[in-house]
RNA sequence: GCCGGCGUGGUGGAAUUGGUAGACACGCAGGACUUAAAAUCCUGUGGCCGUAAGGCCGUAUCGGUUCAAGUCCGAUCGCCGGUACCA
């Protein structure tokens, strides 16, 4: 009989559909929760990359319901956002139609794919059922004071008069219209994330995720540690705040910067001199965008405060004040401390400004330790004339490349030991220039002497008298040879960097030295290593109330307001008496109200602020009259805990019942997309955290999310090129499945290769799963009771074995080419025992659902094999039990030798593959100098 | 610029984590079936030399460590992803 897909798949859809096959309760003793993320129903369905990531999660959860999981694998709908909206603008259709439309879209197609969701518990973030809580959430929060209305500075486009996101501004421009974008103050609600900053990133420790993702966690929080630091304005009040990771190089501070934006500005404006000048450059610079503001490319540009100085706390020098759009009024205090000499930044606008650039801080390469030898050296920077070349010297004994380096003697100057080695080593008469930047400090191990070293080192930028070198002693010409080497090769080849520094000082590519060091010209604290100084320093300015240890993120509260329709109304209200009051608890859900007219008004407030019969309200407070928020809350607020929803979709009274979220939470599993692996991951954790904190989820759970989280790679049009609907190269999956049906699409979308990576769409692959699925098919004509497949055994175990290991390993593609493997075996079988089969059945079924339970059925069985038990295999079946190893001399692979599984290395062995005529061939003659033998791996012969 | 990841046949990719490189699949070539084509089945398939036995080369490039390197180390080139002056 022929397989016919579209029947079989429709039939078991139905069948599913009709048995609650995949509805789960909270009754089995162990649980799996699957999860992956619900996507937002747009109007083009679903595409390759959900079903990428929905089919690995099934393929998952189907696996570990056979392993006796109480299996919960949930779907829903991310239903609020722009499109919908964007659409409601031009058509005048309700986004609550489009959102119905397109989900039940998608319900259809997901259904045709046969994922085994739970669709009991399925919900869309829109339904107020579901919304009610997520402003409970935000009333909640309010409450403890984590939800706080602030003024913000948003971008604002003058044409569609509408608050924009930093992806939606384009240079400086709007996406859509092209209008000009200004940044805007406006009044919004902020959560306070940055309370959990530390919790964010400590907890990740007790989390399974991908270490990139843990790392884009830690990355986007963006913690450092270093002082707050107070400089006094001269002759003023005025106090200009800073932070700073490097409190040890306060010492080189030689001017301040600060942001265009920056009140202190405003507040001296009396005292600055140039105000003119500072005022353009302030309007040129808020004109810029943040993208073109922090285009490293381009020059640093500044203009100094004239008439103001600031006073370096720690040594009392006045330095002067600039304004720079390079320091961001959103990061630290919004001013700095500049120290070129080691910092780039500041280096590069030193250079510019001809500001002093001073160094504080000396290069420490190695560790300090006992009993060292220590010496005062010189290195030397040569270029030759004639071809730029660099002189260095190659150490014949020691596989060193490096300067001429030497001892100073007594009684002579760095120039003059630096003139005296450079004609004793290499016989070049030399004469010494200058030094290049200060001295380096080096501790390391001295092979041609045999010690530990502590060096102070000189760089010393020296010029040839004459290209001609006289002879040098024999002793120097054994140890070294002198050679000439271009910029790029000497940069390449001397050995340790800091051989480099006099070089690259020459070459002006040094720039500002930002690493770990030992202190100088820094008053009292001189000589102190740079951790120690750090600690020293703040105390010190602790001490005299001129600072203190901080910390300070990246990251900031969380901008909680949109200027929209659809979304989640903030449920709080505003009474002239009482100010802002949240709605009470009990009149939840606060829903949406339908409107005619979803453009946003001409100031900019969100269109239900045209509403005024909705608008208009209580205070819940006073009694008084009020006015409800007309923002609406973001995307990501209905789904950062819809996770949690899932466990206990229909409970009216609570967000979830205590007992339920102990049954199912954690998620064990959650896999996605990786553009939300750092907001969506890093808020959701935030809101979860809270909840824990609350007591909403119970101790027992923990504070974490999520267990483990991993990321599928995007799936990519024909030829590698990224799918978009421009270049009209986008994959419509149903096209695929009416053709082929569903199980091929699944099984192709598991095996086009590792799941973690990118990788192209393939026609010709798809085809070539469904040649092997209709093999599968084909297996059951030659089914016997009778059938004897022991020389089987083994291929049939090590697919058991290794088709269970690879899922939850994720390595779909090799479980997949492991089946075809076994199908290939059972194929050239005459007749194939039932129960051999079943086994098969059962293993292909995670992959290809429909024709495994088609075949799983037509062997007999009455019930749906989504609750079999997954086959045993048998270790000792599944291993090989003869191994057939190579044998290889003096590296290569001459001959080979079959061996039992297990077999010890021994003297019959040894003396019988050096009887074989292959081996003898190559070990004649010859002495045996080792044999080798690793057990079921090589075997290695190694004759002179 | 910085931070990750990767580079293997004509193609997608395997390789027990240092142990016979190229599993599995696609494509291609030859053959069978067919009046013919499609579908299906069988055989072959990294390159070079050779009728063959066999040999040499081969995992981006160069170098190193090792009995043994796709795998480890160093440098270079190339591609992909993330990030953006974070003080």
């Amino acid at each position: 009989m022929k397989y016919q897909a579209d029947t079989i798949e429709k039939k078991w859809q139905q069948y599913w559909d009709e048995n609650n096959t995949f509805l789960v309760d909270d009754k089995g003793k162990q649980k799996f929760y699957g999860l992956v993320e619900f996507p937002y129903p747009s109007g083009d369905g679903l595409h390759t990359g959900h079903l990428r990531s929905y089919t690995a999660m099934d393929v998952l959860c189907r696996y570990q319901r056979m392993q006796g999981f109480q299996t919960l694998y949930p779907m829903g709908f991310d239903a609020f956002g722009l499109p919908a909206e964007n659409y409601a603008i031009k058509t005048n259709t309700p986004p609550k139609i489009t959102t119905e439309k397109n989900i039940s879209n998608y319900i259809k197609q997901m259904k045709d794919i046969g994922l085994s969701f739970d669709w009991d518990r399925s919900f869309s973030t829109t339904d107020p059922d579901y919304y009610r809580w997520t402003q409970w959430i935000f009333i909640q929060m309010h409450k403890q004071g984590l939800a706080y209305k602030a003024k913000e500075n948003i971008n604002w486009c003058t044409s569609c008069k509408i608050g924009l996101a930093n992806e939606e501004v384009v240079s400086g421009a709007c996406e859509r219209c092209g209008g000009e974008v200004v940044k805007q103050e406006k009044e919004q609600w902020m959560l306070k994330i940055t309370e959990y900053a530390d919790r964010l990133i400590n907890d990740l420790e007790q989390v399974d995720f991908l270490p990139q993702i843990k790392k884009q966690q830690v990355d986007w929080i963006g913690r450092s540690e270093g002082a707050e630091v107070q400089f006094k304005i001269k002759d003023s009040q005025e106090i200009l705040e800073v932070f700073t990771t490097r409190p040890d190089t306060l010492f080189g501070a030689t001017f301040m910067v600060v942001a265009p934006e920056h009140i202190a500005i405003h507040q001296l404006e009396g005292k600055i001199s140039n105000l003119a000048e500072v005022k353009k450059y302030i309007v040129a610079a808020k004109k810029k965008s943040d993208l073109e503001r922090a285009d490293l490319n381009k020059d640093k540009t500044g203009v100094e405060l004239k008439g103001l100085k600031a006073i370096n706390p720690v040594n009392n020098e006045e330095i002067p004040i600039f304004v720079a759009d390079y320091v961001m009024m959103s990061y630290g205090t919004g001013a700095i401390m500049a120290v070129p000499g080691h910092d780039q930044r500041d280096y590069e606008f030193a250079k510019k400004y001809n500001i002093e650039i001073r160094d504080v801080v000396m290069p420490v390469d190695g560790e300090v330790r006992d009993g060292e030898e220590y010496r005062e050296t010189i290195s030397a920077t040569i270029q030759r004339k004639s071809d730029g070349k660099f002189l260095l010297l190659k150490w014949k004994k020691f596989n060193w490349l490096a300067p001429v380096i030497g001892g100073i003697e007594e009684g002579e100057t760095p120039e003059q030991a630096a003139e005296r080695e450079v004609l004793e080593e290499t016989g070049y008469k030399a004469k010494a220039i200058k030094r290049l930047g200060n001295k380096t400090e080096e501790h390391f191990y001295a092979e041609n002497k045999d010690v530990w070293r502590y060096r102070v080192d000189n760089p010393i930028l020296l010029e040839l008298d004459d290209e001609s070198a006289q002879d040098i002693s024999d002793t120097e010409k054994a140890k070294h040879e002198i050679i000439w080497l271009s910029e790029k090769e000497a940069l390449q080849s001397v050995s340790h960097e800091y051989n480099k520094i006099g070089i690259l000082i020459y070459l002006d590519k040094y720039g500002a030295y930002g690493g770990e060091g030992r202190a100088i010209n820094s008053g009292e604290f001189d000589g102190l290593l740079t951790a120690e100084f750090k600690q020293k320093i703040i105390k010190w300015l602790e001490k005299n109330k001129l600072g203190k240890a901080a910390v300070n993120y990246k990251l900031h509260d969380w901008i909680f307001s949109r200027q929209r329709y659809w979304g989640e109304p903030i449920p709080m209200v505003n009474c002239d008496k009482c100010g802002w009051v949240a709605v009470a608890e009990d009149d939840l859900p606060i829903e949406l109200p339908d409107i005619k007219d979803f453009k946003p008004t001409d100031d900019g407030q969100s269109p239900l602020a045209k509403a005024e019969d909705w608008v208009k309200t209580e205070c819940p407070s006073c009694g008084g009259q009020a006015r409800r928020e007309t923002d609406v809350m973001p995307n990501w607020a209905g789904s950062n805990w819809y996770f949690i929803r899932f466990c206990d979709p229909k409970n009216n009274q609570e967000l979830i019942d205590k007992k339920k979220a102990e049954y199912w939470l954690p998620v064990d599993w959650y896999n996605g997309g990786m553009e939300h692996t750092t907001l969506h991951l890093l808020y959701s954790r935030f809101i979860f955290k809270f909840l824990y904190d609350i007591g909403v989820i119970p101790k027992k759970v923990g504070s974490e999310p999520y267990k483990k989280r991993t990321a599928q790679g995007m799936v990519l049009g024909e030829g590698g090129i990224k799918m978009s609907k421009s270049k009209g190269n986008v994959i419509n999956p149903d096209s695929y499945v009416s053709r082929y049906g569903a199980d091929t699409v699944r099984m192709y979308e598991m095996f086009m290769g590792p799941f973690d990576q990118s990788i192209a769409w393939d026609d010709k692959g798809v085809a070539g799963i469904y040649r092997f699925l209709n093999r599968a098919w084909d297996l059951q004509d030659k089914l016997d009771e009778k059938a004897d497949n022991v020389d089987i055994n083994n291929v049939l175990h090590k697919s058991i074995q290794k088709v269970g290991e690879d899922i939850v390993a994720m390595r779909f593609n090799t479980a997949i080419a492991q089946l075809m493997i076994l199908a290939n075996a059972l194929e050239k079988q005459d007749k194939i025992n039932n129960e051999v089969f079943e086994k098969f059945v059962l293993i292909l079924a995670p992959f290809a659902p429909h024709m495994a339970e088609e075949l799983w059925s037509e062997l007999g069985h009455k019930d749906s094999l989504a609750h079999e038990k997954w086959p045993k295999y048998d270790a000792k079946l599944a291993q090989d039990e003869l191994v057939t190893i190579g044998i290889q001399v003096n590296g290569k692979v001459r001959s080979e030798i079959e061996l039992p599984h297990d077999t010890e290395p021994s003297e019959d062995i040894k003396k019988q593959i050096l009887e074989q005529d292959k081996i003898k061939k190559y070990i004649e003659d010859k002495e045996l100098i080792k044999f080798i033998h690793i057990k079921n791996r090589i075997i290695s012969i190694v004759v002179k």
